[in-house]
DNA sequence: CTTAATGTATATAGTAACTATATAGTCAAG
DNA sequence: CTTGACTATATAGTTACTATATACATTAAG
């Protein structure tokens, strides 16, 4: 702390105060956007402890992305109004960015659990589990399309997610129906779907059934996908067990398994029923 | 949607889809970040649906602060405990990016309520009002600072704020007890306070005395400050109250008054209880 | 009172991560 | 068979820093 100053702050200090480098400072001064409140007669820079406020609103708006010209531009002729209509318009916008950091946080969450549960598992293996009720927000229904509708439909399903704010981070999973199933027609999807775990209102959503479900992996090319659907109804019948109303499929990015190559794995729950 | 891609995007589509513009994915193919599945014999791009699971991942390690080389190398060798891991470490940095963005909410909210209120009000009035009971957060003791050293004690109670989670979006303010306001020291403040809507456990702070205050509003140059303090002294006098137990400072950013020139504004709370 | 360390300044070059533009080839529809 | 919408590469420009080089100023120590 310089003793002559006073209660003035050199830039250095004043950049440390600010937890910001001290070179943009003389940039920001350069471009006209933040200047010191004086400069002395040997060009030293002279900033006052209440610019600090002001400092903290450029950078209240430099995190919502607003460019440093158009922060300067707004600066320049702000009034009470402008003022506070942009931090309305700003108050908007931090939302929205919240709401997208709990989406990953959400994500990060899934992914964590995804691992934790991956690291115990073997993929070879096929279990049954009980699963609770959770809630799922379905694509429309899409059954019969050809692979390039596929692609399209999963395309406007993510449109659509992004737009009613529909996006949990979730894995995004498809359903198909027992009637299909039954036909042996595993990849002919019902829908598309994403869970929910807390259901905005004014949406319509669909539960899925509690209780038990065979679960097993697919891995690598889904070209294969039968073998692992015939695999799966072999130990269901093993089991004693009936099929139930549908099945899950959710793609699992390749990070859980030891492996060089990039592959995919499919986690494929069917829902079943005890035979009586 | 191209027909004859089947179930391959190109990277127009894939763009779309994933919301970013498409010269961005001919540059992280460029760098090796994230490339198509494969390129035709015209060197067109197609991309699998499954990779926008690998494309969010990227994004989401980008929005926590990861350089595009640093996601590229740990792409290149990374295994379920390296993931999962790094899932744990962004876990944490993601919360910690939601308490930023939280505490900007809040100041947001901050200006909004105190733009709103100048609106309706005349700076050069001073009104009686009943302020409810606050938390503060005070720093240590300042009475009989120098000039250099009230800057240093503000320097280091907004790192200690930083440090220990307590920065709230507030204006800092300083607290100046009766004993230096009877003496006439009205800048003779004895601490610096961030007002505290939820108190953090593990801190202790200082609760406000809920009552009646003498509240005006100093404009411009603080040396002049005095002026400020008799006019209150002088209408305390006028409405028959005494002096309570201290006095509040609160600095206001110049947003608030329509005027060229920039100008500070101190906003002052006098405590007072009725004279018997 | 000198000197070294640390601080300030300007000017300029470099960087990351896009982003835009120019030019040319490809494809599908009418 | 042409037109319009797409694809590609190459290259230049942009934003917001960030680092470096050089020179002058201030302060603390001997």
């Amino acid at each position: 702390m310089s003793k002559k100053s006073g209660k003035y702050l050199t830039t250095g200090e004043f950049a440390k105060l600010c937890k910001i480098n001290k070179q943009t400072l003389f940039y920001y001064d350069q471009i006209g956007l933040f200047s010191p409140e004086f400069k002395n007669e040997k060009g030293y820079r002279f900033y006052s402890i209440h610019q600090i406020e002001l400092f903290f609103v450029i950078e209240l708006l430099k995190d919502l992305d607003m460019s440093l010209s158009d922060i300067q531009h707004y600066m320049q002729n702000k009034s009470p109004e402008t003022f506070l209509t942009m931090m309305y318009q700003k108050k908007d916008e931090i939302v929205k960015k919240r709401q997208e950091i709990e989406i990953k946080e959400t994500m990060i969450d899934a992914k964590i659990r995804l691992m934790q549960e991956a690291a115990k598992l073997d993929f070879n293996r096929i279990i049954l589990e009980e699963l609770p009720r959770t809630t799922l927000y379905l694509s429309r229904n899409i059954e019969n399309i050809a692979d390039e509708g596929f692609v399209e439909a999963i395309s406007n399903f993510v449109d659509e997610l992004y737009l009613s704010h529909l996006d949990t981070g979730y894995p995004i999973g498809v359903l198909t129906k027992r009637e299909q199933l039954v036909k042996g027609e595993f990849s002919n999807y019902s829908y598309l779907y994403m869970e929910q775990p807390k259901p905005k209102k004014g949406y319509s959503y669909f539960e899925t059934v509690p209780g038990n479900y065979l679960t097993g992996y697919h891995i690598g090319d889904e070209k294969a996908i039968d073998q692992t659907y015939k695999r799966l109804f072999s130990e269901m019948e093993r089991l004693n067990l009936t099929l139930g109303n549908y099945a899950l499929e959710e793609y699992i990015y390749d990070t859980v398994v030891k492996n060089e190559k990039e592959e995919y794995i499919t986690k494929i729950m069917i829902h079943v029923r005890e035979k009586d």
